[in-house]
DNA sequence: AAGCACTTGGAAAACGTTTTCCAACTTACG
DNA sequence: CGTAAGTTGGAAAACGTTTTCCAAGTGCTT
């Protein structure tokens, strides 16, 4: 069933019908219910390709995220979603799972479909690729990308902000061995977390060097502690480069029956949904799956539109702050004298947060 | 840049570089190298909306999911598009988030785009839209619909299977007041886990009655077990219709101060990754997710190949199964002359393990 | 040398739209 | 009544492929 139908079942011209299903304002209304009519009794659907062959436009974003099975992802290709649904686009969504060929396989099925931009949240992604991308103009949004690739829009993410008052925080709670569970090496998100822990250390006079390196998964932070706990001064508290890691540290911190917070203080990154149901709940750096997913979004609409006009607002910035909850308290030894109830414990976790968050 | 493009440069008609490109056997090996050389060089793809437009396939199969953030979808969506990839397919995605409103554009969406095939992994979608897409012949697999709408691939689950193990396995550990959470009312999927515990609840002659309701979250998990507290005589057991729903009873027996398993039993349902890394590590039913994923994707490749033949293996079945953690234990009095050493406790669960899994 | 089988190219139709051009028609106004 | 302005329809081009038809070319067999 074409247009063709429609026009003769409407008794109009083709042209008239694609007038009407566009809301081409010229067209008489009286003729426009006759023609939209005969597209609801028939159950017309205009046909995307071909729509989408004549016009230059699929009205397709595509969305590469590093592993859609982490929890951090499924909320940004959430609002993704929404925000497509609302401005009338399909999402073309691509899990590179850490691995290259994916990533090419990625790329170029982006370059088929001929999506009309591409937001780009993996990391360690071949630069050839990108420039493979740039060089067909495809408008692509990019997260944490450095200053060195020109002509990409660019939401750079301040992990500074939250890590400082992280780190800030857990110095007012007399901790001074503080560990880091850093992300996969090649991973620039994760080397800029690190950065900024180390920078956050440095401020304040602490060493930054116990660090240990994970996998932004659970299995890596069980696995970190492990390693934590063979050090001959062991870290009274410990942040993590993400959330899934702190998890796993949660979890292998029960099973060698280390009390968290009273023996070990846990701070993640991301604030996913899920940290506040860890037990206990997680002390974590909040960056916002939601803001992050519409300023890509955003950005692409925008580029997609004036695709001549404004190149300027190419970066974006997105903050990041501490959220308190409970897995965090005194370093031990420290105040030990005052009853570990757990009223009072969280009494006092809200004035320390008071002191640093701000 | 297009097929003529290439013809041009590689001194051959578009047919040739058509065939080439499509790797049609009687096309001479030399030629083809030449036409290849040109496509590599100029970094040629071939417009995906033309080749579906004439081929009247689009490569594209449909995936509805009810939520996306729900830990349990996104393991399916990778599989999925593990699949896809290796086949040659994309993904339009769609989450339906419970919202009759978003369903009916998920179904609109999936036939404006033209998709060869559509999974549905949501529930509670409403009958007519399900024959929206039957009438217009899109091939269909569906998880747990009725044995009502006929000509539509379906994939039933066995909830017996796994929650009678689970059952079992708890009354083995002399629990005999056990409660069930079960899922939001309007969802098949749902009401049949319930129906499973009945039975199998009455089967060994308890009282399957102790049901509350939550909303396979977590936060209506939470909720019910503070529901289940109020109850005169409360049960020293609970099972959920999800893991998420237990993973907030885990959640809030923490902020109660109850433990589990000393105080109270619990047992999820679908196995997600996360069940593994719960606190205490979560006892649940299995419901492989790779195994759904796999059925929905070659029941619906099927269905596009022999578009004409075979209309047989139209029913498909996934069993479940008890995986024991370490969420439940000997219910409360029972034996508690013995030392509730941790060890120990192991110990026991895996000889009931081994008397109840199979 | 003739005949045959196979490969190749040229041309064109087809897929389902949008859009342009021009002509024809309607309406409103002076 | 004549003219201008606006609406409508018909026809056709365009988007980028695949595929079919037919004719021409190539190499092999007899």
């Amino acid at each position: 069933m074409d247009i063709r139908e429609i026009a003769r079942r409407a008794k109009v011209s083709t042209a008239t019908v694609s007038r009407a299903i566009n809301r081409v304002p010229t067209v008489d209304p009286q003729l426009a219910k006759r023609v939209w009519r005969v597209v609801d009794e028939l159950g017309y659907y205009p046909n995307t390709q071909a729509r989408a062959l004549v016009l230059g436009r699929t009205r397709i974003f595509g969305l590469i995220v590093s592993e859609i099975t982490n929890p951090f992802f499924p909320e940004i290709v959430q609002t993704f979603e929404d925000l497509a649904v609302e401005n009338n686009y399909e999402i073309l969504l691509t899990s590179t799972v850490h691995d290259p060929k994916r990533m090419e396989s990625s790329v170029r099925r982006m370059i088929e479909r001929r999506v009309d931009g591409v937001a780009i949240l993996t990391f360690g992604m071949e630069e050839s690729l990108i420039e493979h991308l740039r060089d067909r103009k495809v408008p692509l949004v990019f997260v944490d990308v450095g200053p060195d690739v020109p002509g990409i829009a660019n939401i750079r993410i301040n992990y500074l902000s939250g890590i400082r008052q992280a780190v800030q925080h857990l110095a007012a709670m007399r901790h001074t061995r503080i560990a880091f569970i850093a992300g996969p090496e090649h991973l620039k998100s994760a080397g800029a977390r690190r950065e900024a822990f180390k920078t956050s250390m440095m401020e304040i006079g602490l060493s930054p060097d116990l660090v240990v390196i994970g996998d932004h998964r659970m299995e890596g932070g069980m696995n970190a502690l492990l390693e934590l706990n063979k050090m001959s001064a062991r870290p009274t508290a410990v942040m993590c480069s993400n959330d899934m890691t702190a998890i796993g540290v949660l979890r292998e911190a029960y099973e060698q029956n280390i009390k968290i917070p009273d023996d070990l203080s846990v701070v993640g990154f991301d604030d996913i949904h899920l940290a506040e149901f860890t037990i206990p709940p997680l002390t974590t750096v909040q960056m916002s799956q939601h803001g992050l997913a519409e300023i890509a979004f955003n950005a692409l609409l925008n580029e997609v539109d004036n695709s001549t006009s404004s190149r300027e607002q190419h970066s974006y910035e997105l903050v990041t702050s501490l959220v308190l909850r409970k897995s965090t308290a005194l370093a031990r030894g420290v105040g030990s004298a005052i009853t570990p109830e757990k009223s009072n414990r969280t009494t006092r976790h809200r004035k320390a947060a008071e002191s640093t968050a701000r």
